[in-house]
DNA sequence: GATGAATGAGTCTTCATTCAT
DNA sequence: CATGAATGAAGACTCATTCAT
């Protein structure tokens, strides 16, 4: 979290009621689609209201982004280090994938701002996201060499658990057009189904 | 097509150059992000011009998204039923991550329209394309019950291989973000990666 | 001065505190130009407190520009009926020379509101200070019948008075731009100017 | 004049429109003051079409005031270095005291941005102004040392022709308010006045 | 076919002022 | 006395679309 100034309950109350409005809207219609208008509508309060407690649009917008990239980051964190590596990778993409199914607006958010080239939120990408990246590949890596995952190329298969997971969320409008599914079943048979795949993908070759 | 009238040599090559200029525009900015100003300097046209070729902004788009749908999907369709199923797909593979690195403007304008819910484009996902991949699916189905092709839900397996192929192409700035990479050399260590993950994924469990 | 109510010290002390603020904006920015907010930061107070002791930015202005309008005409009323014509006169033009240079702040708060027309203080004008300036004008007419001032029209004398040394504070910017001075030597300079050609207009034709 | 493009007829008359109209608005209201809804609203044009002719409010007072400020010094420029001085400055008091008569907006215009500090205009002041005030001032130096005008300061005496004469423009409420004079008499009188009042102070002292 | 000109409907933002405590 | 919170009204600017030639 981000907060700077003493805040009283009223601020960051609202504060909270802003950003989840505005995920609402920006994870829907992306930045430039979302207005002021329907943000401050979501949140029950008055445009001019909104503008109090942040500066701008774009204030919002990347209070938000800052605000939740650690939470989206947390799931890689928690891959242990001493774990065994298929396990510990597994439960990576279940993590992933339950974050999926229950923050799909977040997911879109970053899905939006990334698609556009990521405009306002590239330093963070080539800064502390390359940074955890990197450190994890090593890890990754260092399993290979001592026979405990099957040679693979770590960025890759990091991208490739992202990449798998999150399409549930960002392209939900897809998936459900062809499964004709309005509720979240399809979630426990993508359980299922990349279960099977990374194992399948991560057990090293045996000799 | 849509197109009714018959056309002048001139009439075809402006609409064409219009409908480039927007796949840019809209592809990097989504359908709000995107002005009818930058679509017409683009194509080097004025904007009433542009307006005389395409009756509103939203014309451009959807014209530019069902004349696209088809050309999305002739991969799918160039899978062979009496291939060899492992290699069919594999090949599938491919040229899907084939068009994410030549054609990345088109998935990302894709991807911008599902990501936002699929407001303009969710009847050809629930028509057309579900069938297609419907069918696809009883075939992949076949596959495995003949033994040929290992024991995976396809339609997930559909999903995964638009998520890992169209990513490098919708999510490109994440990733030459962390990779540090200008040009494309990661759409060949891609290949391999993926020819690995999906060959052991597909090939049927022996016994 | 406006002042009904009885006040506290505290009270005293801060409509002061305010319309110094209120000064240093209005004559920076001019009534329309300045703001609530920029008058209560620079005042160390808050917005709802400046209305407080003011009924809104509009009461502000005119308390400060009536409050000031007595002492912008003092210096008139120290001439004496009974003094040296041209001493008079010429000791008249220093003193609001030295109050250009002490109060320029006043002087282009004054300067402000007339070049837009004197909309609030018109009044002021056509009454108390028409009053003085008429008066003054009698004076200087005697004093010519009487052969101890030159045959100069009085209006146009004070008039001329005004904007020669009023110019040093209200267009400031400009005279610093084109002398290239930071400081404020060149007031010494004009006193000298001033001087000389004052007394070459008042002293009376020989004969 | 600054004209860039082409410009149709249409173009040009609109262009010269709106300058009139801002011309009316900011010399009454100041930069801040005047609101893009009273230039359209005096030009008779729609707001949006203010603005296809000027990319913003910044843009239409910066085009007037460059525009304007090389007619403003042309009276400065008129002096004839090999004229009688003291004729050839009277003159030009009285050209400048017809400019205040003629076209008092413009003069209104330049004293509120300068008042105010000259944000818009600073560099245009210490540039090409402060030159030719320079220029003109050695040349008021050369006519001293041949004798042929009084001993002054002539950078001082510029100022005190400026603010004499540029004060029935600028401050023409407050005359007007003391003579009660609806009319222009008083430039009239004003002529007299500064034509006795710069004759005394120009003409060297014999011996 | 093509374009300069024009505009109605937004959209973000500012700001004086009010409300509640 | 004082202030955090809230807002209506206005203001600058954008943009898809239309008009007229």
């Amino acid at each position: 979290m981000t907060i700077q100034q003493p805040q009283t309950r009223i601020q960051k109350k609202n504060r909270e009621t802003i950003l989840d409005a505005a995920l609402d809207v920006f994870s829907e219609h992306g930045f430039r689609g979302a207005t002021l208008d329907q943000i401050a509508t979501t949140a029950g309060l008055s445009k001019p209201n909104v503008l109090y407690y942040f500066a701008s649009k774009e204030a919002i917008y990347t209070a938000l982004l800052s605000g939740l990239l650690e939470t989206w980051l947390d799931p890689l964190r928690a891959i242990d280090p001493d774990g065994e590596p298929v396990d510990e990778i597994l439960a990576y993409v279940m993590r992933k994938l339950d974050m999926s199914r229950t923050f799909p607006r977040e997911s879109r958010l970053f899905a939006n701002e990334i698609v556009q080239g990521a405009p306002r939120i590239l330093d963070q990408i080539e800064g502390p996201l390359k940074s955890l990246v990197d450190e994890t590949s090593t890890m990754f890596r260092r399993w290979t060499r001592e026979g405990r995952l099957a040679e693979i190329d770590p960025h890759h298969l990091i991208f490739s658990i992202w990449a798998t997971t999150q399409h549930y969320a960002d392209f939900s409008a897809q998936i459900r057009g062809i499964l004709r599914s309005e509720g979240e079943e399809h979630f426990d048979v993508a359980a299922d189904f990349l279960e099977h795949f990374y194992r399948r993908a991560l057990v090293p070759s045996p000799g």
